[in-house]
DNA sequence: GTCTATATCGGGATAGAC
DNA sequence: GTCTATCCCGATATAGAC
């Protein structure tokens, strides 16, 4: 019942890795199959192409994601603690598996030129269920009305960011001394929290953003705008 | 004083559109130079290499927006309206060269494989111009102190992801007409300067995102985790 | 400064033996 | 299923005429 990793195995495993090193069009079949201790030949007899390799991983990978965010929304917490599970399990899929970022951001960045539509349709399913979660939240009074594409980016945005950006914090921290990003993922994901629920909250008593920002604006009026805000 | 745009801007603006397009390694030198309406020859006259020539480009994008935000930090504004304009400022530059948020992107991705120490430090700046907001704004009692690295990346974050997004929006759309990406920019814009601001708050009176945090963890405590939360 | 033509090579994909 | 050898195209870069 347990054999060992056959060849396809050992190509996916390998390909995963090239693929978050270089992106699609970097990562090279020759490297992905000396990285598997095979010849390239034995690539093309498992998979039709690189792009359908390719494919297969990504699918893979957002595919966890959307299961366990889809459990989340089936299952019976509270909406804020729905919120807090999605970020921990969106967190955790991509902390079990550190390509996960670059590869979402490659891959946004480029327009998603290499996802076909059932792949996306997975992506989309994590959208949906964020969405599930905000609008349950705002039927029982937890969560005020938002855009839930805006909450998306919001969370996720910085997310996948963060830690995408891990290899340039080290960079720069090189270029000079004095700088300090030895930010830890917990102390982000603590914050993105945080951020989350605070934006969330349904404005009773407290200022809430909208009003600061209107606050702010009033004030900004009196001074004079000598900062280049020509939009 | 203003001749007409000599053969290496057009080379230029020929290369921001490509490189935009499919970032360093996917543009390629013959494409440029049809789209300059030169040849490829040109371009190694008037440049060392395909590198030479992105590196200048991607200098010059990021140095507009750290020198807008330099301009901002300097200016009598106060710290809540600095934040504005940083973000406004940003956005404004994105905004006016549509392949910012995806080269920004690309290049994170890439673990800034390309980026030499002149160009980091430039990045560096924009970062460390934030910083002085932020600490002038707790100084001045408008801001909680918070990691500046974690409010960096909350912010240019949903910036960048949102807008480079948008094909993958496009096509989503056109998978589910049901449906609706038809998210302004300005709509966007508007909810992060008010989750900025809100999660900047001091916290006073009302309960801030750490507070609802731990209020939450608490009722979760007492419901069962039938959700996977293995973390 | 601007062009055409070409050297050169890396990398995706396949043929065909075992 | 696994391998070696090879085809072949696309892309960077250069040579050299005008």
């Amino acid at each position: 019942m347990k054999r060992p990793p056959d060849s396809r195995e050992a190509i996916l495993a390998a390909a995963v890795a090239e693929f978050a090193l270089h992106g699609f069009r970097g990562a090279t079949v020759d490297a992905i199959a000396r990285r598997a201790r095979l010849n390239k030949a034995m690539i093309y007899y498992h998979f039709d192409d690189k792009l359908a390799l390719y494919l297969e991983i990504l699918r893979g990978v957002f595919t966890a994601v959307r299961d366990r965010s889809a459990a989340i929304v089936a299952s019976t917490l509270p909406p804020p603690q729905k919120l807090v599970a999605f970020i921990d399990a969106f967190e955790a899929e991509a902390d079990k598996r550190p390509y996960l970022p670059r590869l979402m951001m490659l891959e946004i960045a480029d327009g998603a030129r290499h996802l076909d539509p059932p792949t996306l349709r997975v992506m989309l399913g994590i959208f949906q269920n964020l969405r599930a979660i905000l609008e349950e939240g705002r039927a029982a009074g937890a969560f005020r009305p938002v855009n839930p594409v805006v909450t998306y980016f919001s969370i996720v945005g910085p997310m996948m960011f963060f830690r995408a950006a891990a290899p340039v914090r080290a960079l720069v921290s090189r270029l000079d001394i004095e700088e300090d990003f030895g930010m830890d993922t917990a102390a982000f994901s603590k914050h993105l929290k945080e951020a989350a629920l605070q934006t969330l909250a349904p404005s009773v008593g407290a200022p809430a953003g909208a009003a600061r920002l209107r606050a702010a604006r009033a004030r900004g009026k009196r001074r004079a705008t000598q900062t280049g805000d020509r939009t």
